[in-house]
DNA sequence: TCAATTGATAAGTTAAATTAATAGATATAC
DNA sequence: GTATATCTATTAATTTAACTTATCAATTGA
């Protein structure tokens, strides 16, 4: 059985006659008359009785003719959803992001995004850099925002933006008028972070490396907790460029660039290498690197 | 696009492994990589994102792998009506017959009908031969039960009985006790019969060349009518020998055979040529030509 | 680095579909 | 009744496509 044998069906089933059926197929009325012995044979039953008069379906051939109907309408939606669906700036587009830049490039991304591919919804996943790379591995996500270094087999990175760290101290804390932090000057402080799981930490950590089991880890996901604990006098942090940005500025709290040069990350957009939508890859490329870009030159000193 | 694509789509989705795959569909490796190929380049999407580890469905791939799903289950369908429907015994048969045969021979061979073929219902149209014959060529009834001659081209007849023609009169008729009458003793008496659309009006005016625009011509399409009339004392009839058979017996009629050779008629199956049940036409025929035989031959003398 | 596995590719072969030409059957016209 | 026209079936030849075998390139895991 095939999806041309039944078009052939339907279209004798219309013209009630082989010669014209066979024009409508745009091929010959042999081929055509083969076509429908080959699946009345395959089949066993006769579906058109044939006249000189008329062609006439039988009772199981009106049957079958309206089932072939109905698998030719449901075939042409395939078709249908293919051009529908071959642009790749068309449909939801998953998206993972680590919880240190998910709050800070998500509200800002999104209306650019809205403007360069109007129809691809994000359906956003926040999590950790073990888990993204796990997902977007499996492709529950299609790419991710994560720091470099992120080596992944298989899976291709371009950086977006670099982002230095700041300091954030209560305005009553001692430093709260200096220019400058020194990394190396953190090993004194009480200094609240992430758990280790999220990369972030780590960074820090890495960028100070006197802080290291020094850092009073924290079981939350959200720097914005932190940043609520430090404007409570229960320590200091250190955030990213993003996070201190204009808008994020409260009363409480003093944002303090370190001395140059300062410990930064490098963020990047990772995808598999053998994801097929590389135009969404690239205008989520293009928006999020500017955003980034934009954004942290604006960070307050 | 084709069914056998889709259904390496399917079993693509199902594996996410292309050999694997390949081995369900007993095919190689190979050709199943070229009919996915082939089908993404028609539709112009990619369907699977092909990795080492994996082979995971696009989205739009998704939509099209749930829609390919409908479609082989609705081609599937085909095959099952196909399936249960290639038996010529079963399903409506559509068999017309004429006013004079049906309210005698339809219910005796509806029993052994059911149980030679109990998957056969049949649909009865009851009406005069020109119109039974227009129906039979343009395929509303699929066989017709008539009376011969029957010369329609493209059609099959095929004898089932004869039946003997009886004068009927009421038993205060003069004629009530006698033996046999003949054809040409009709002409003196009031005989009442179907109008000249009826064949079997035509073949008594036939048999009784005398009777010829002296009988009685009524509007109604029933012989009963005209038997009950006869009871009324309105007149005599002639009736089919089926018509006078002993359970039509009535204690205000006399049932008279005609002498030797008593005027006749045969009736026969009629179907197109063409018509593919042939196993219904024969089943059809056997039951029709027993009940018809031995109902004529049970005549009252 | 090496063997193993995966999907893509190329060439050759087999199978299938299609066409052109024609036959057979039936109805319509004269 | 014959002839003509029309319709579907059939046949043989050709073209098209589908499939197989063999091989490649890429990637993974030991």
């Amino acid at each position: 059985m095939t999806l041309i044998e039944l078009k052939f069906v339907l279209a004798v089933a219309q013209e009630r006659n082989f010669r014209r059926a066979a024009e409508k197929c745009f091929v010959t009325q042999p081929a055509l008359s083969l076509g429908i012995k080959k699946l009345e044979e395959e089949l066993g039953v006769s579906l058109f009785e044939r006249n000189r008069n008329e062609v006439t379906p039988t009772t199981i051939g009106e049957q079958i003719i309206a089932q072939a109907n109905i698998v030719l309408e449901q075939a042409g939606k395939i078709k249908e959803m293919a051009k529908q669906g071959n642009d790749p700036l068309n449909g939801t587009f998953k998206l993972g992001i680590i919880h240190s830049v998910g709050p800070y490039l998500l509200p800002e991304m999104i209306p650019p995004l809205v403007k360069m591919a109007p129809h691809m919804p994000l359906e956003v996943e926040e999590n950790i850099t073990a888990t993204l790379e796990q997902q977007l591995r499996n492709g529950v996500i299609d790419a991710a925002v994560v720091a470099l270094p992120f080596d992944v087999p298989g899976v291709e990175t371009i950086p977006l933006y670099d982002e230095d760290f700041n300091v954030v101290v209560p305005v009553n804390h001692p430093w709260a008028h200096r220019k400058t932090v020194s990394p190396d000057e953190l090993s004194n402080e009480k200094v609240l972070l992430l758990n280790t799981g999220h990369c972030f930490s780590n960074q820090v950590t890495q960028a100070c490396p006197e802080l290291n089991r020094k850092g009073e880890v924290l079981q939350g996901n959200s720097l914005e907790t932190i940043r609520n604990m430090v404007a409570s006098n229960l320590g200091i942090t250190v955030l990213p460029a993003m996070a201190t940005a204009a808008r994020y500025q409260n009363p409480l709290l003093q944002v303090i660039p370190f001395t140059k040069p300062a410990p930064s990350r490098r963020i990047a957009l990772a995808w598999r290498k053998s994801f097929v939508r590389t135009a969404a890859i690239e205008v989520l490329e293009k928006v999020m690197s500017d955003i980034g870009k934009q954004q942290t030159t604006l960070t307050i000193g």
